[in-house]
RNA sequence: GCGUCGGUGGCAGAGCGGUCAAUUGCACGAGACUGUAAAUCUCGCGCCCUUUGGGCUACGGGGGUUCGAAUCCCUCCCGGCGCACCA
């Protein structure tokens, strides 16, 4: 399979309007494309990973990428896809959020040759006249056409009118960046739809490619909504475990967006060895995506700390006066959300000093620095001022 | 605007005057078994209290009826649908 070829299939769940059609223009000349992130949460997750890893493909073929950072949409929200709205960030958030996504987005593209660009340049200035124009370029009927809103109609839920906002912005960065190809995550298609047509009315041909999306096997998104997201703002040992709770059956497709390695090879090890081949994949994501030899070290820490019961690597500490509940001590350092809780984990014996004794007393006091683990992956220190 | 149905825990969705902190499913947490996987089994899943026990706050908001309300009434807010308006 050629290079190019490649690229247009590894991970691709659907090229519009074809991939034949992006195959030909890529081989006349250099693409001007481009991927929006809204900077919505606190640090990119895994998910954003796999778009930005197919820029960084083209990147390597010589062609223009544009890193878009949504970071006016961020304020608008996109719709849900649950029935509530989304909170509308404050600029501050989204400001912070902004800065750590861009440092973070250096380890997979080559920030030297991105054009980086945020979306507030024009979104910011257009006038209501501007917006009625750009509205008037979609029909009821195109919006909601998005299965998303068909779903909500068929549930009797609402629908708000600023949800159709959003699509036609988005498609709107298109025109204004004026790209040839919009790279995003399958669930962005309709979004990367409007572009292309906003795009055509002007006449240009926009080509969309749709990334596969790193799902688990219940094709639930990895996701900040979910709350399995792995984010690279995450310690190395909290990501290395995170990839060693994906389900076996997620593993051909997280060495298909996340690697590089040969499909039918990986395939392979995966079969006759998925928990070695989990590891593999954790290790290799991590000396991406963390500092170098981080992968190498949570693995270590890892197998020390689950295979072979013992901890290692750095724990979360919290300093208490001699005597207090160790339940205050768990609560405040945020492991345990209230003490109630904390009751029902002593009482499920899920907590443990470290070295193996069990503590069945939820008045149990701290009086010397200790070592405690609850459940499997918890762990604190606690040490006496 | 009118009519009508509805607003319950993270989600879905029961309950329709007391035994409801609220059936059930999903999600989640813990234990067992493992590979911190899956599957399976068990337990838990508002908050607070030293306990098989007690207290507090909760079923959109507020008020009321009642010994007692998630359950009845009034009112306000929000949503779906239909009609009207508009065309």
């Amino acid at each position: 399979m050629s290079l190019l070829s490649n690229i247009l299939s590894r991970g691709v769940e659907r090229i519009y309007p074809s991939c034949e059609d992006l195959e030909r223009r890529l081989l006349q000349a250099p693409l001007r494309l481009y991927n929006g992130i809204d900077p919505t949460g606190p640090s990119l997750h895994i998910g954003h990973v796999v778009a930005l890893k197919k820029l960084r493909e083209f990147q390597g073929l010589g062609h223009q990428v544009v890193l878009l950072i949504g970071d006016f949409t961020a304020m608008i929200g996109d719709p849900t896809g649950k029935f509530s709205v989304r909170k509308t960030l404050t600029e501050k958030e989204v400001q912070s959020n902004m800065e750590r996504y861009v440092s973070q987005i250096g380890k997979i593209l080559n920030l030297e040759k991105t054009e980086l660009r945020y979306n507030s340049e024009w979104l910011g200035t257009l006038s209501l006249r501007d917006i009625i124009s750009l509205l008037s370029e979609f029909t009821v009927g195109q919006m909601i056409e998005r299965d998303m809103f068909q779903e909500r109609v068929r549930r009797d839920e609402p629908i708000f009118v600023h949800e159709f906002l959003y699509p036609a912005l988005q498609g709107y960065d298109s025109v204004a960046l004026d790209v040839d190809l919009e790279v995003g995550g399958n669930d962005q298609t309709f979004n990367m739809l409007a572009g292309r047509t906003l795009m055509r009315r002007r006449g240009k041909e926009k080509f969309v490619l749709a990334t596969k999306l790193l799902t688990d096997p219940t094709g639930k998104k990895m996701g900040k909504t979910e709350g399995n997201m792995l984010a690279l703002s995450d310690s190395p040992d909290d990501a290395f475990g995170k990839i060693m709770s994906w389900p076996d059956e997620m593993l051909p497709l997280g060495y298909e967006l996340l690697t590089n390695q040969d499909m039918d090879e990986a395939l392979g090890r995966i079969e006759s060895n998925p928990k070695a081949a989990k590891e593999a994949l954790a290790k290799e994501i991590l000396e991406w995506l963390w500092e170098d030899g981080a992968g190498a070290r949570a693995q270590e820490s890892f197998t020390e700390r689950f295979s072979k019961g013992k901890i290692s690597g750095e724990l979360p500490v919290v300093e208490v006066e001699r005597g207090t509940l160790l339940s205050d001590a768990v609560i405040s350092s945020g492991l345990v959300e209230s003490k109630s809780q904390w009751r029902r984990l002593v009482r499920a014996h899920a907590v443990e000093l470290v070295g193996g004794k069990t503590i069945d007393n939820p008045l149990y006091r701290a009086d010397k620095n200790l070592q405690v683990r609850i459940g499997k992956s918890r762990f604190l220190q606690v040490v006496i001022l």
